[in-house]
DNA sequence: ATTGGCATGTAAGAAGTTACATGATTAC
DNA sequence: GTAATCATGTAACTTCTTACATGCCAAT
């Protein structure tokens, strides 16, 4: 695993800025908080955690429990902090590769029936649907803790992210909605 | 080079159907016609072509030219067609990784001076700006040549994948005015 | 003169996924 | 009893990108 442009380790060092984690915490709080726009994996954060502890960036130390492995928890160190900030500061170069297989399908449709494609498009809606349901219930849930704070929080930049999840989410069913009646509408 | 699930398989016999094509053609139809969700690069396409001739699922044919290397047509048999009917009739499975570099920025600006932030975001504007752009040129384009075919045409089914382009350009671009509006209006 | 387009390809490496291995605890 | 959660890790593999190699033609 070679330094270069891995993303997973400014995303791992971002994370650790809100609290010391182990390997799997990190894996939840990725399915948890960001998941409508980053994932990572077990195989690929273990590694990246050890490669990031050998340049100093983070430390480990290990937490005891009963009946269970021990917890590795890694904290950032100021060098981490820095090497993050250096990232952040970086342009960041538009990279629109986004290959969507649902779109690619629709793309060549023709050489398929279209009660096919109608099917597969519903398909495609109940899932942004869910999607999109679970991004709104965690929108309410960081609302109200913002609430609760009662200190005026400078910057919402978790809730400036999860409204682009939304403004997503809503615009894709949108349009779901809308090719599904053309397609219903086709002789 | 393994069969499983290689996608561009089916990008590449779905491309054959319009018409019989080279490697070169083949990137420069995806880089026009299909790079708001779909993108291929020579490394994959060749290596994919001879896998795919080797299946019998497409052939291949030379065309000779003046001081050029010569063009390998590549051309779909009907092996080729009834495996991408068999994909396109697979449901598919809804695949939520959409790893977006800018979102991880704002997500970890806390880090970082507002006044960043604030650039990174109209950086970001001016790409999806420029996206939306050609995006829209490339729709104006399609639209003519639909109502030139006086044919009334069964299935549009290309303008409907550009439309989720356009939708989702817009909503980004919508999310990106928004925000960087609330970032300036921050203390 | 030099950039860009036409045209095909390979090697090497980076990035990411899947499957495996282990094993206790807790909730249904 | 069975599934889910907690917890860490590796091996093998697939997928994808970058860089390299070659060389003519047309346009600026």
């Amino acid at each position: 695993m070679k330094r270069s442009e891995n993303k997973s380790r400014y995303a791992i060092l971002g994370m650790l800025t809100i609290a010391p984690m182990s390997g799997y915490d990190l894996k939840k709080f990725t399915e948890k908080s960001m998941n409508y726009f980053w994932n990572e994996n077990y195989a690929w954060i273990y590694p990246t955690l050890k490669q990031l502890e050998q340049e100093g960036l983070v430390v480990s130390s290990q937490e005891k429990q009963e009946g269970r492995p021990d917890r590795h928890l890694y904290t950032l160190t100021e060098q981490g902090r820095a090497e993050l900030r250096r990232w952040l500061n970086e342009p960041t170069v538009f990279h629109e590769t986004p290959r969507n297989e649902h779109l690619l399908k629709m793309f060549f449709a023709d050489q398929v029936p279209l009660s096919i494609t109608i099917e597969q498009m519903r398909f495609w809606r109940e899932a942004l649907q869910n999607m999109l349901t679970s991004l709104e219930d965690l929108d309410r849930q960081a609302s109200v803790v913002a609430l609760e704070q009662k200190v005026p929080q400078g910057r919402p930049y978790r809730l400036l992210a999860l409204s682009y999840g939304l403004h997503m989410g809503r615009a894709q069913l949108v349009w779901c909605e809308e090719t599904i009646a053309k397609l219903e509408g086709l002789p």
